[in-house]
DNA sequence: GTGCGCTTAAACAATC
DNA sequence: AGATTGTTTAAGCGCA
């Protein structure tokens, strides 16, 4: 049995940032999205707003903020920096905070620290977006372009929301990055990128609003593997089809076989984005399931698990490779979408079957679009020899026996806090990043 | 224009 | 009885 996997490095896009700004001039971070929601309705996953004001008085924005919230106060916790000092109440946090995080050297300190950290994700986001932007420039796709109007960034699931979910995010639902005013994931702050999750401002597509984008961006691995936090934070739809995700899953197992439900955890715990509309999603899950004879139900001791066929997956594929498309398309016309053939993109999706959080020791410094177009053959003698298959499977990663529940998921997350705060994931994170950390530097 | 693949929605039955 | 699981059909859409 095999799994995907080849590597994408995703990043924003748009001006670099230079982040270069001293630390004793302090960050805009906060002055900047002072006029933003994310400071009051996302606490958790904002920045503490470091302010001269906060650092010179201890009480501080303490007197602006309402009902108990307080971006350094969450779940009970004081989110001082090193501190998790319990509170049980936000007053009590207030005493704590006066008493422990009160202007001195020490706190000074600690919040220059805070300062070089969110300076570093500063820098760090800005060579993202520069290895974006080269990235877009070597495929000849259209240079960035200023946007008229703050749009979700989420382009593809806003629609969804739109038509389900009507003006409020539903308080199950993890605050994501997505939202309008964090430009933080590679793809969905791309507004030049239509092609891959075009249609958004659409106000009700139908059902192929992206269907294409699984033809023409990577395999699944390469997308995902990356990108892990991002699909896990971000409240972006996965660029792949379901069946395709389903195979993953499944094969993400430890023993290759899932029940519906342990399918169902795998999607919520990998996707931010299948984290809402679970009737949609789920429904659409069971109907891949039935539909396609790769996927093989079968009994056993604990009930029907789900299992793939992987001659019937791969004689699918099989049959949209040998379209005759695929050597047609094989000379590089470098739009966006003629430049990732889709039959290349299956193919390769089909030659990259690692497992999607395997370690691919050269996987991570592999470019996301790197099929070459002249010399499919020997490029695949090349992956063969780079990964033997087949491949043997990772250490399990079990998704079995977990108490998870997504739909009940009410924790901000994001790209930079999930790292320290993300209860419901927290366990996944243990099991999983040892096995993305490569993958992901 | 047509066929195909994919998504979404929905109805329905069986099972838990 | 209600929820979950599994199957099936239909419609809309994008793409080749």
């Amino acid at each position: 049995m095999e799994d995907n996997g080849i590597k994408h490095s995703g990043g924003g896009i748009g001006s670099a940032n230079t982040g270069t700004g001293v630390v004793s001039s302090g960050l805009d971070l906060s002055t900047n999205n002072s006029t933003s929601t994310t400071s009051s309705s996302n606490p958790a996953k904002a920045s503490p707003p470091i302010s001269h004001h906060a650092i010179t008085n201890g009480q501080s924005s303490l007197h602006e903020e309402s009902g108990g919230t307080h971006p350094l106060y969450g779940h009970g916790v004081c989110k001082w920096p090193g501190c998790e000092n319990m509170c049980e109440d936000f007053g009590q946090f207030l005493k704590h905070l006066n008493s422990e995080h009160a202007l001195d050297d020490r706190s000074t300190a600690q919040c220059r620290v805070q300062m070089q950290v969110v300076q570093q994700l500063e820098i760090q986001l800005s060579k993202e977006r520069e290895r974006l932007q080269a990235m877009m420039t070597h495929l000849h796709m259209r240079p960035s372009e200023p946007k008229s109007s703050p749009k979700p960034l989420n382009l593809v699931s806003s629609v969804t929301m739109s038509k389900n979910l009507p003006s409020t995010s539903p308080p199950n639902l993890p605050q994501t990055p997505t939202t309008p005013t964090a430009p933080i994931t590679p793809m969905a702050a791309m507004p030049q990128v239509p092609s891959v999750l075009g249609g958004a401002n659409v106000p009700s597509m139908g059902a192929m609003r992206r269907r294409h984008s699984d033809k023409y961006s990577m395999p699944l691995s390469s997308e995902i593997a990356p990108n892990y936090e991002f699909y896990k934070n971000a409240d972006v739809r996965p660029p792949f089809t379901y069946a395709t995700l389903i195979r993953q899953a499944i094969m993400d197992s430890a023993d290759m076989q899932l029940t519906l439900n342990e399918i169902y955890s795998w999607f919520t715990r990998t996707f931010a984005y299948f984290r809402r509309n679970a009737a949609t999603w789920k429904n659409a899950v069971r109907h891949n399931l039935s539909l396609h004879k790769c996927f093989v139900r079968v009994e056993n001791v604990k009930g029907a698990v789900w299992t793939v066929d992987e001659v019937e997956y791969q004689k699918r594929r099989s049959q949209k490779i040998t379209g005759p498309s695929l050597v047609k398309n094989l000379p590089s016309s470098l739009g966006y979408g003629t430049a990732l053939n889709a039959s290349l993109q299956h193919e390769a999706e089909a030659l990259f079957s690692f497992s999607l959080f395997s370690p691919l020791p050269h996987a991570s410094s592999t470019p996301p679009f790197f099929l070459p177009p002249l010399d499919p053959e020997g490029y695949l003698k090349n992956l063969t020899s780079m990964c033997p298959c087949p491949v043997p499977h990772r250490p399990p990663v079990h998704v079995k026996e977990e108490p998870l529940n997504m739909d009940d998921d009410d924790c901000p997350m994001s790209l930079v806090t999930t790292a320290n705060h993300s209860p419901e994931l927290d366990d996944d994170r243990e099991l999983e990043e040892g096995n993305l950390s490569e993958d992901l530097e």
